[in-house]
Order: structure tokens, then sequence, then C-alpha cells
DNA sequence: CCAATGACTACAA
DNA sequence: GTTGTAGCCATTG
């Protein structure tokens, strides 16, 4: 795959329109991009974009609000630090006032 | 092509 | 509220 498949490249290009101090669920991502059913592809495709700067895979969580990919970063709470510097509070790797800080973004018609 | 995997989600017990 | 099962589908071996 020379090239980043086009569904990699869906979720990235929602990934980057997340506003600062906010997140979003993988499923929203997944609608976002017409393929609501491809939850799953979202977090796989956020492996690789943990190592895009373009794409906050940090401000992507999973439906309950919790970091269940935390581990897939660098650090074992870095994912919880960039939260918490974005002004998000986390407790326990789950997102506190989750509604609050919940971001939805906009679907992609491309 | 088939089998296994996974940063998910929904439902049942 | 917790645990288990099933559906989902793109990527990889």
């Amino acid at each position: 795959m020379t090239n980043s498949s086009n569904f990699f490249e869906r979720v990235y290009e929602v990934a980057k329109q997340i506003p600062y101090g906010r997140v979003t669920t993988y499923g929203t991502i997944a609608k976002a991009i017409c393929a609501a059913k491809s939850a799953r592809m979202v977090g796989y495709a956020m492996n690789g974009a943990s190592e895009r700067e373009d794409v906050p895979a940090h401000r992507v969580v999973n439906r309950k609000g919790v970091l269940t990919g935390k581990h897939h970063f660098a650090g074992t709470h870095l994912m919880q630090q960039l939260l918490e510097s974005e002004g998000i509070k986390v407790k326990d790797d789950q997102i506190q006032d989750f509604n609050s800080v919940f971001w939805e973004p906009e679907t992609i018609s491309t």
C-alpha cells in the first residue's frame, strides 16, 4: 500500500477537523465517512494516524469516552496527558463530562 | 481465497 | 453494573 487507502484518508480528514479541547468517538467518525459499520476500522486507521502529527488521534475515544487506545501511544499516559493539556478532564482513562467535550464531525461527501 | 486480528458497538443474560 | 456473545469490515499473513 504505497498510498494511504482512501478509507484511512477519510478518517484522517475527519480527525484533523477535531477542534482543540474537543473529542469524538470512532462510531461517529465512521458515520462521517459513510462507514458507520466500520468503527473498528477507524481505530485501525488511528493506529497509523498516531504517527501523523496532522491527526490528533488522542482526541478520538470510544463511545464511552474511555481512552481505549492509549496503549498505542508512546507513553502510558501520554494520551491522557494530551487531553488534560487541552482542558479535558480524564479520570482512570475515562473522560469526565464527556458529553460537554464531545464534538460531532461533519459528514464528508467527497 | 481463507483465517485471524482489532484504538468498536449493540444487545442479552 | 458486569460479563458474554455476536455483528461489523478493512488489513494482514
